[in-house]
DNA sequence: GGCTTTCGATACATCGGTGTATCCGATACG
DNA sequence: CGTATCGGATACACCGATGTATCGAAAGCC
């Protein structure tokens, strides 16, 4: 097994930067191709390595795939933590929500990136359970600012708990998300998403603007 | 333009055969592998055909693709209009929301390829707007049974008229079916999108079993 | 600043898939 | 049945992408 004390690896520089831009220039090929059409030639060229600089820094290319899914959904993790946190200790659902939708929906070139890893994970059950922990860091998010201000509005029994509810926003989500990468109407899927979430979150007796 | 009246093209038969084993064993390949990682090869051999029948009788693995969307996802449209023409005139929500459930998460492998689908529909205006079609005849169809039972359960006045009410249901249907596509637990998903669907479609003050 | 290590570029061999052109067997039609 | 047409198989030429092995140059360390 490994070494206690391994020769640290000499550490590296321009190595982060030329890993950084890989990853970067296959982001922005992923979005416009598809990732089951991009080739490690292509994501060189856009990057402008060549492709031993790919293999210097990456075994295959799902790899990468992974490895920019990890970066990017940990940032938009980030973000949706911050957009909940804003909020005083009472939660307000409505302004909540614009956050959240807002946050959520910033780039469709994510959605679409995201939803080729989903395909990715269909199929292989290591990645998924990835994309599984991730979704369920988010849902822990969302279920526990939901908890933490149960009083102020009480959530619709049909879901259950703060769980079942986290549970519920995701999936409007998803189920937002797939709209709109066919029709790419962003406005049109924020307003959609926060009507959604509204319908969900609070008793039938609301009406939003 | 076509002449009127064309030689009749000495109208097949073997042919219709053999089109639909090859769309049938592509069927079987894109659930296994993703359509990004199918070649025309894989599709002829799995079908015990030769690439020659492949291009016979399409021009592209997109074609094909395209084609064996459309056939099944015609068929399912059919099954749910089924399912919801089965009530009486009066709708019996939690009935017809158990056999629409039914239908939609019946066959997983249907669900992986709706999805590399949608994908593939993501980059390709034109075949995106055939998916929005498909997407939109079944809202209606959901709308038309909602509005024509109206008076039996009023729908929550969030989500605004009946076709609202129809979007949400294909959200939460795409929600739920993203979730299905990593864990691969039907029965939950069932469960979960019967839940989602009468918390949506119903007034807050109902329970669940 | 020399020396070593690491990184990325280049060159090469290879392979799998594609598309086309041609041919033979099957199938409809009279 | 015989014949003309159609459908699918076979063979071929052709990339484009892959992975590896080698080499030169940049970057860290003293």
């Amino acid at each position: 097994m490994e070494p206690t004390q391994d020769t640290p690896p000499r550490v590296t520089r321009r190595r982060v930067r030329t890993r950084a831009r890989l990853l970067d220039a296959a982001f922005a090929v992923f979005a416009a191709k598809g990732f089951g059409r991009v080739s490690i030639e292509e994501v060189c060229e856009a990057a402008g390595y060549s492709r031993g600089a790919f293999y210097s820094n990456f075994a295959t290319l799902d790899e990468l795939f992974f490895a920019l899914y990890q970066e990017r959904a940990d940032l938009i993790a980030a973000q949706v933590a911050d957009a909940l946190a804003q909020d005083g200790p009472d939660l307000d659902v409505p302004a909540s929500v614009d956050r959240v939708t807002e946050v959520l929906l910033l780039d469709v070139d994510w959605l679409l990136v995201k939803t080729d890893f989903l395909v990715h994970a269909a199929r292989d059950p290591a990645v998924a359970g990835a994309l599984l922990d991730h979704r369920a860091r988010l849902r822990r998010a969302i279920a526990d600012r939901l908890s933490r201000a149960r009083g102020h509005t009480a959530l619709p029994a049909v879901l259950g708990d703060a769980d079942g509810a986290a549970h519920a926003v995701v999936a409007a989500y998803d189920g937002v998300t797939t709209q709109l990468l066919l029709d790419r109407d962003v406005t049109a899927a924020r307003a959609w998403l926060g009507q959604l979430l509204t319908a969900l979150l609070t008793d039938g007796s609301r009406t939003p603007a």
